[in-house]
DNA sequence: ATTTATTGTCAATACTTTTAACACAAAATT
DNA sequence: AATTTTGTGTTAAAAGTATTGACAATAAAT
């Protein structure tokens, strides 16, 4: 019957979060803008989202008055240069921090995404969240401070921490590995530490989200982030969204279980993933393989259960025979989980991340080969299975989106 | 700024498919009556969608003149008494089949999705395409016969199989239990057949959406349906939408690895799910206890190679103790995924359906003990998993919603 | 009978998008 | 060098969809 006002098809496949569906091609607009590498056209917006090029005209003029993106360099092409559209990275900056089990991270972006400066440090999730949040407070601080910069001239921080976190209030519930976080008002008392929007995520989650906006996984709808740290877990994004689940804890394959006989995990159950191939799983191996007389790299340190993953994963990296086996052992075990969650979830990709993962391929490979073997053709075929693009940085870039994603749209309502 | 034009917040939960997103309000009108048992009001679609009453008016309005809905009875509340709306259920007839290894189902409902008549018949998938389509159209066609129906009183089929189905296209790609089906432009053989327009999807997939329609996951948004049968296999609502996958084989848990050394399964793998709690897993448990010595009423069967899954879940319902035991030590097993899937997706639900789930609590209970003794709390204290209440119908039932899918949204569009 | 609460409609208005025509710029062609 | 082709971006009028605010309808409570 009637043709008007079209709404674009792809609008509901670009948005990240639910920010209010009101001016639904606006916010489309802005997402595209921003996570398109290079900047986009008008000409681009309106084909990919199904509308016409006087639609996003004056969407676009809007978005231009109100200083949110900016007219920036030009490409040739068949006919009239194409102006590209980007968005303004002056107009602001924004920070995303991800709280880890041992470190901590922060990254001080402009509005483009582009990191300013960053900073890590140790830190313990264990002394709690008054110890913890202080800690990086100060962090931030004297990241501000290098740059001249105050808390004032930050307009929204991401913050990723690694347990199931429920959101829409800002804090943690039941996390297995953040003793006394258990519903601390994370959110609420960052926002009142700072004096601006924060918005608590869980850190594989945003591990997923920044591999997918600027790293590894661009354009892909279906993917799972591996997070191989201290603890496993994966953050997953599904049909282009982050997917949390009913209650915030999707995602956590750390306890698998891959090995019904298996040894015990700290869950109380017997052959979990996280026994069998986390960080403390891969230390204790060592240890054993020191006592059994194997000789490695590792048998120096002394006294031998100071020995961390760390340790094993630089001596794998040095030509540690033993050590390098313990890595292989630990990837066929990810593997195997890995597998399982291929067969689910049939993701296009997925990627594997956190401090274990700096290795590359020592782990890739037996990884890639377990997938391989175990899950049906159908889905291995159709997955790549790769390291993370950003590094160390992944869960900081995602804090960073959304960060960006708070602020961008409310700029847009404005 | 503007104020104007608000598009409900809601609309994009509730949607089905990914229908035109042309008239988006209207869509969601119409699928918010259709999933609302007993009918829904405009004051309530209004509350509901975020819509004034005044923009539902129009919209309905325009859905009456169309002949979509209709007013129907009349509730007592408080003031006024609202017009309850429905889908209109003369306005037409739909069909959903569901095609399974050994058995298919044919439903004939009214656009309301009330079921008139269905038939449920043996058939072979191993015997290919063309034999297998051919015994379905004869179903059908004998089916409506019945009722003193012709093909043209049928508006759309809703199809279901049991392998991996490339949606768009209408056919299977790589089927680990289709021999012949590979590749087989199956919807496009049905709809010249029978000269309407015929969706193709996973029958696990549909078990889930017919469960999640009509049956017991009313109202949830992350789902898991489980169908015990010859195979194993899930479907998934994830979000409120069916979740597929990058290439349409999410929910193959059938070779989910259980026990690295376990017994041979015909993918190549040990230990697989299937391998250990599979129709023909149970099958064969029989026989290897039988020749153990242990007395069991499936002994009288002759010759036992003949036993099958039916005969076993039967006799464990009739108090054979063997019996029971094979099914609870199967009910293990798929707890054992199932706690792996709850880990990882998160779900409010899970729903066991297919053949052998209608032994209910015998088959439930083991499942329950399983999920809760290997998931994590936050997890498992948040899914319920419960038997399908819609039987054996529950794809069927949810082809019958892709089918209604097609046709209310076309009749709307036009 | 009157008040109160709730449902549904109507007309005027506002906002967003389309339509259709045109201006602009660069490459390909004559 | 002039012309054509192709692609990009703008503008004004028209169409479509939703809101606003006033009002009518109806049932329960007082």
């Amino acid at each position: 019957m009637k043709t008007g006002s079209k709404r674009a098809d792809k609008a509901i496949q670009v948005q990240i979060g639910l920010y209010k569906v009101k001016n639904l091609n606006k916010h489309a607009i802005i997402d595209l803008i921003r996570f398109t590498p290079g900047g986009i056209s008008r000409v681009e917006l309106a084909r990919q989202l199904g509308l016409t090029r006087a639609a996003v005209t004056t969407i676009v003029n809007d978005l231009l008055e109100k200083n949110i993106i900016c007219e920036d360099e030009r490409k040739s092409a068949g006919g009239r240069t194409p102006i590209v559209l980007e968005i303004n990275p002056k107009r602001g900056r924004v920070v995303g921090v991800d709280i880890g089990a041992t470190h901590a991270n922060i990254i001080l972006a402009d509005y483009s995404a582009r990191v300013i400066r960053d900073h890590e440090f140790p830190l313990r999730i264990g002394d709690g969240p008054e110890a913890c949040l202080q800690k990086v407070d100060e962090g931030l601080r004297e990241l501000l401070a290098k740059e001249g910069l105050q808390l004032s001239d930050v307009s929204a921080v991401g913050v990723g921490v690694p347990g199931p976190v429920v959101v829409e209030v800002g804090l943690v519930s039941a996390p297995p590995i953040m003793p006394g976080w258990d519903n601390f008002p994370i959110r609420d008392r960052l926002e009142a530490m700072w004096g601006c929007p924060v918005t608590l995520n869980n850190d594989a989650e945003l591990g997923a989200l920044g591999e997918w906006a600027y790293g590894a996984a661009r354009g892909e709808s279906n993917i799972a982030y591996i997070k191989v740290g201290t603890g496993v877990g994966a953050g997953l994004l599904l049909g282009g969204q982050i997917y949390r689940g009913s209650t915030g804890s999707a995602g956590e394959i750390g306890h698998f279980t891959i090995d019904e006989n298996g040894p015990r995990c700290s869950c109380g159950n017997r052959g979990c993933l996280e026994a069998m191939a986390g960080g403390y799983a891969i230390s204790a191996r060592a240890v054993q393989q020191i006592k059994a007389g194997h000789r490695t790299v590792l048998a120096e340190i002394d006294p031998i259960t100071a020995i961390t993953a760390r340790d094993v994963i630089s001596a794998a990296r040095r030509g540690d025979l033993v050590a390098q086996h313990i890595v292989i052992d630990g990837g066929r075990h990810l593997g195997t989980a890995i597998a399982s969650l291929v067969n689910l979830i049939n993701p296009s990709m997925v990627i594997v991340g956190g401090g274990v993962a700096q290795i590359g391929d020592l782990l890739l490979e037996p990884i890639r080969q377990s997938v391989k073997a175990r899950s049906l053709r159908v889905s291995s075929s159709a997955v790549r299975v790769t390291e993370a693009l950003l590094g160390r940085r992944s869960s900081g870039m995602g804090a960073v989106v959304q960060a960006l994603t708070i602020v961008l749209h409310e700029l847009a309502e404005a």
